[in-house]
DNA sequence: TAGATTGTTAATCGATTAACAATC
DNA sequence: TAGATTGTTAATCGATTAACAATC
């Protein structure tokens, strides 16, 4: 696994170490709470410069600080979220973009007439057919891809073509494929069902 | 990465090739379309027995049977969820459990009260206090929780207590750092947004 | 038989861990 | 100064890739 994959847990687990107040922490106690070794923390953390100091340990708050700005939590890129089905809705209303580099601007779905009384974070639900012109109007650079897999190539083309590069994507569908330059982070819900299938089969999780 | 999390991905490829009607494929070919390398393949597929033929392939049919045993997709576990706000009602009206190895038997809340009209693929919500009876009687085996992470650790003590061990987990709680022998698959969402957000400021995703 | 393609070993690569000198 | 703990190099480990003999 590589390093980033690793900071935002880090990032998390500073967090809470300020939510408790503690103002310092060595890379053995840190190890303790995550169940990384001592080694790869310092190893992980040199990477982005010397956030360290010798025989005192780390700066919580300035090390989170500093992953926090690595990963860019305050950007606020403008964002928006492609099918509003029970995964969209789930998405749109229970993650904290804003906590995390993004501002939701926008919600489209298919069938939006149905959802004309639907406000998710005061945001009502558009109807797709309005994406190019609400894209050119409000530029938004990041799509969260809730849609069914068959639906998908079509919107990724017309998105692409508005210019939006950057996806979070919940659908089967291999963007990076299709359009190798575009940030794409895949969520495979599926995927991981299954491989707790695997465990609980082959490690004996049910005697 | 590890050979079994590559598993679900050969096993829905194998079934869109099926779908295709098309029944030989080489380590070649396959890896063209998955984006492995054609010796990863054959090394990935061999660790589970000599499922191809020299000079001709592997057997798509057979090869999809195969992977899907060993990942225990007829096994139909039983199910329940924990947890039935937005995330907890997308899981449960959205994935196919029952073709992934699992049978969703309940899914169980604390506000089941508001809920009582609600029917998830035929299931009523109960409430959570119901949960020690349900499970002594119908016994499900695994627990998929879409519970806020405040509410967690309770919850999965009064599961390991009912015999269940096997999670599906979508709170950031840390199971196997109180239950190490667990069988736990890991959903962290907001971790995965991040990973998105860091890709973004620092591969140049925004001009 | 000739061609194709696997199974499998050996080589490479990268990531993790261990060790320790630097330094606060 | 002595103790603690990082930064960093070297050693280990595991996973990926390359190569090729086995064989259908």
């Amino acid at each position: 696994m590589s390093v980033i994959k690793r900071l935002p847990r880090y990032y998390r687990f500073l967090g809470e170490l300020k939510k408790k107040d503690i103002s310092r922490i060595s890379s053995r106690e840190l190890s303790q709470m995550m169940g990384f070794t001592a080694s790869q923390i310092r190893q992980d953390l040199n990477c982005f410069g010397g956030f360290g100091q010798q025989g005192y340990g780390y700066n919580v708050d300035q090390l989170r600080t500093e992953i926090g700005s690595i990963l860019g939590v305050d950007n606020g890129f403008k964002t928006i979220i492609i099918g509003c089905g029970n995964l969209g809705k789930a998405i749109a209303s229970h993650m904290a973009f804003e906590d995390r580099g993004f501002e939701l601007v926008g919600i489209f779905d298919k069938r939006s007439e149905e959802m004309q009384d639907i406000r998710i974070k005061g945001i009502s639900i558009s109807p797709i057919e309005d994406l190019e012109i609400y894209c050119r109007e409000v530029e938004p650079v990041v799509a969260v891809l809730c849609t069914p897999t068959t639906a998908t190539p079509d919107i990724v083309d017309r998105l692409i073509n508005l210019g939006i590069t950057n996806f979070w994507n919940f659908s089967h569908y291999d963007i990076n494929s299709v359009y190798p330059q575009a940030n794409v982070e895949n969520v495979h819900l599926n995927d991981s069902l299954m491989t707790l299938s695997y465990q609980i089969t082959n490690n004996g999780g049910v005697e």
